[in-house]
DNA sequence: TTAAATTAAACAAACGTTTAATTTTGTGCG
DNA sequence: CGCACAAAATTAAACGTTTGTTTAATTTAA
């Protein structure tokens, strides 16, 4: 499905009210008006608006495979660097979809819609198995420890910058981060580096 | 406040509604309906559906604090082993509040609503003191190493269980979750120990 | 007999979607 | 280029529901 720019409007200015106001507390009429057309446009373009918002995750979240599999690819570099990178493009690809993010965890938890986002559930399936191949070369090569529980390397990694993002009004006073560019900062770095060390350490010292 | 057995009915049923369908979801007619009583009763008890919500979160986040610093105050045991413990401590309570902190992560990046958790965010400042004391006397003790990001521990312990959650569905296939007891006793176990294991990794070696 | 608890009904407001009419745009032809 | 016609885009209005809350009357309990 091509969107043209009236249709991208649409799309760009709901992902911002759903992950402000949630699905239910955003109104089509409200859609409508912040992205300047008529309320009946929701419905004559993408059908519903439980459509529109199915079609948003689709759009959203493609592409990252690539940049995974190319980081995983680099076999001139030593496992430990290629991981701090996917680490890194892990944090930061979640860190600009978060709204989206946000929306899915709430819908996969709820149990009112009949949306099952299969697209969302293929693509981690996917990623997962890119990982799981690099981290088992990686203990093949005696670089990585044997007993590492891989699938709960991802929750680690997005569940600590998700942690942070749901709880940054507490986050922001303790590390003083009061300005919006103060606070892209820390996650680009402090919270990136965080992660990054924690998994290192994971998946290398044997307990 | 004190509760009666009706209004302990209505906010038992609410929180697992609001969890479910999600705050604005949720309507009044179905919490009165599964409560068993009318409609007015939630205004003439609580003031407002909001109202019922704020009530709810203050009341089930209390008393966490006095068993963490349980486990702190018992220096005849290691740090290791009472860090362990901490994290089981935070996984067990979290797993079984879960579907209230579900609410408070979205009112508190919801722009919609006024709700500030005050009660929420003071009662993690004050465990946070507690984690953070804990952590500078294995320090000084040369048990942990020196640099931490005491503040991020807490995101990765439960953003890490978090992160499972909310993606349950994915998770469940993966490991093959198919009874309700068989995910429990995978929070318990095999989750449990990958975050007692990574926390002990990342507090314990220099890079 | 007084206060508290409970009820059914009504309230206005907001919801997502559809309708039918109108305007705009695109295309083929002379 | 200009006209005619069809398709697409856009609109205001209306649809029937559902929303949270309030009212006023009635029942229950102290």
């Amino acid at each position: 499905m091509e969107l043209n720019d009236k249709q991208k409007e649409i799309v760009q200015v709901a992902e911002k009210l759903f992950a402000e106001y949630g699905f239910d507390g955003t109104s089509v009429r409200l859609i409508a008006k912040e992205a300047g057309i008529n309320i009946a446009m929701i419905s004559y373009y993408f059908g519903s608006k439980e459509k529109l918002l199915e079609h948003m995750v689709v759009h959203r979240m493609s592409g990252f495979k690539v940049n995974l599999d190319e980081i995983i690819a680099q076999d001139d570099r030593s496992y430990h660097d290629r991981l701090n990178e996917i680490v890194a493009l892990y944090v930061k690809r979640i860190h600009k979809n978060n709204r989206i993010y946000k929306i899915v965890h709430n819908e996969l938890t709820n149990n009112a819609r009949s949306l099952t986002f299969e697209h969302y559930l293929s693509q981690k399936k996917k990623n997962l198995d890119s990982v799981t191949k690099f981290i088992e070369a990686g203990q093949k090569a005696h670089v990585f420890k044997k007993h590492i529980e891989i699938p709960l390397l991802i929750p680690s990694i997005l569940g600590t910058y998700f942690h942070f993002h749901y709880n940054q009004r507490f986050y922001e006073e303790s590390y003083g981060l009061n300005t919006p560019e103060s606070k892209e900062l820390f996650i680009e770095t402090t919270l990136t580096k965080h992660i990054q060390k924690m998994l290192n350490a994971l998946i290398t010292y044997e307990d």
